[in-house]
DNA sequence: TATGAATGAGCGTTCATTCAT
DNA sequence: CATGAATGAACGCTCATTCAT
């Protein structure tokens, strides 16, 4: 049922996709699906949710420890985690780059504390490696959003546009943590 | 009316926004709306275009002729006219990256075909870094797709959000820029 | 509309009678409903409050001025002049004697409110009327329940069920008028 | 489960009192419900029959035999006797009062029924009385709805509405004999 | 006897759109 | 040009009832 809920919210878009046509792919009685779901919203939040918790989990603060990878290693494992989790998840990362913004006050201050939290964190990482002399001097919180903001554009084109052709999820990877760490100039 | 339209797309959002609040805000009657624009699309389509072509025009292809300003203060000046128009057209920004996005198949396409185009310019432009040696060898592609995406954040959280406090336009267009063309690294 | 709404409401009681039952009776639009009532409740509402201020306005307080009525034609005369409003709004009459009764809590205290409004002038009556020594003495909070009920009880079997044959209005007054007065006794 | 069906349908009202409701209270399954009751209406009548039957039962027929206590007295022991059972089932009364009017036709048919069988023996006994020169001449009809319309107004406040403060019981049947017997006059 | 997952008819309500004036 | 009353398809949701286990 979530299953194929993800598929018609993909495929139609939130407000487009109705109760009916939700029960007509899962093929069953309207009362059934209310059995499972108070109402249309708890379902699409459940589905988000879902993909929410997989992506919080995916990215991990950076450790200086003894031992530990190369800061830069664990960046390019939190990149990568990040690809792979929507990677598997096509229709649930449509979902959340499309269908979930903008939908309503509630639903936007949910999303906005995901993508807050996840800020606090890169930045977190930012702040460490200026205090390291790894990173540049620079504003972290305006850094944080362009790499956020370049990730989600990379990944909504390669994942769900279909805008990057066949690429490696390796060498995407591995493109946008450059771009990340070493900018445009040569 | 496209002004008081554009302020409750902004406020309501599209779906929540009806016909009833925009005549009620423009002080019109109902029959007069459908006199103008076709349906509820036509208007919102409108409104878009408005902004998309004042995007389109402010941003400019580099220009390597003799006497013409270096690429890289030419990229400033695209991101800076960018920043311009979305920070005098808060509402529409608003609208662009938050309602716009996962409407409907058609204007998905249209939407589409615009950051397509800008991705091409964009791209076009790190395609001649690379020729002239001033852009590193990356993946052209996606680079331009990283630089979209963190202008979107960015400004998304700058103008929309309020998550990134009081900055100046300037400086916050020199720290996007210096994030895409240095990195990170120190 | 509201005239066909009453009917409809007095053939199939409040929980019965649906919107499109109504809209039916009235040959119009489902749209066209909401265009005059918020909703159910609310032509319901407006067709009970019409009532309910006839009704207020057919009872009167009791004088004693010098050249007024006797108590008792006025009393007779606040009977009658119920029973003609009732018998001229049967449709309303059954309305409120059965669906307008354990509707929901918002109505209840409505309902109560104008039975407590009507009692405290019965009992008023009844109290001035012990002043004057007409009126025995007896708990007249007691005593106007009583009246009360049995105009209630008669007036259901008269203009609603029926059950009491072909009787004129003055004479069933005047046995109701009687009844109160005098009680059972010879 | 006829005693929490009581008491839900008397907190909520027969219309908002739902099948879960019943079965939560009585800790049972949906499907046991339907063992025991072939729908929501069958356990209602049967709660009402309950009340109706023992109601029918407190009234008892006016003797005139030799020993027999006055008629007054039996009339008095019959009003005694209803408050008595009305009072002991507060929860079937409100039901009575107020869920049981208006249900629909069938429902109003038993009800009427019963109403009607009342009547008669109220009405035969002011017949009898009138035979005896007891009753003064009237409509016996009227005066015994009256009766009924006075006892189920009474009834109603002092047990269910609490309008009637605390009265004794034993002063609420003199004051409800005497008025019937009496009228209001000195 | 008891269960409870499944059902689906039917409800009240919304709102973009039309068109006679 | 402008009006606004009228429309009706479509929606999300409820809940009494059924039946395989």
């Amino acid at each position: 049922m979530l299953r194929v809920a993800r598929q018609v919210f993909s495929e139609r878009g939130y407000h487009s996709a109705s109760i009916s046509d939700i029960i007509a792919a899962a093929g069953i009685a309207r009362g059934t699906f209310y059995l499972y779901f108070v109402n249309k919203r708890a379902i699409f939040d459940e589905l988000l949710d879902e993909l929410l918790q997989q992506l919080n989990r995916s990215v991990v603060r950076i450790q200086v420890a003894d031992g530990a990878p190369s800061p830069i290693e664990q960046m390019r494992g939190n990149v990568h985690r990040v690809f792979e989790v929507l990677d598997e998840n096509r229709d649930l990362t449509k979902i959340l780059l499309r269908e979930a913004v903008g939908l309503d006050a509630t639903f936007d201050e949910k999303l906005g504390a995901f993508y807050d939290n996840l800020i606090a964190r890169i930045q977190g990482g930012l702040d460490l490696g200026q205090q390291l002399g790894l990173v540049r001097p620079c504003d972290s919180r305006v850094a944080a959003r362009c790499v956020l903001g370049g990730v989600k554009e990379v990944v909504y084109q390669a994942l769900v546009a279909g805008g990057l052709g066949v690429v490696s999820r390796e060498s995407l990877v591995n493109e946008v943590v450059d771009f990340n760490l070493r900018g445009l100039f040569r």
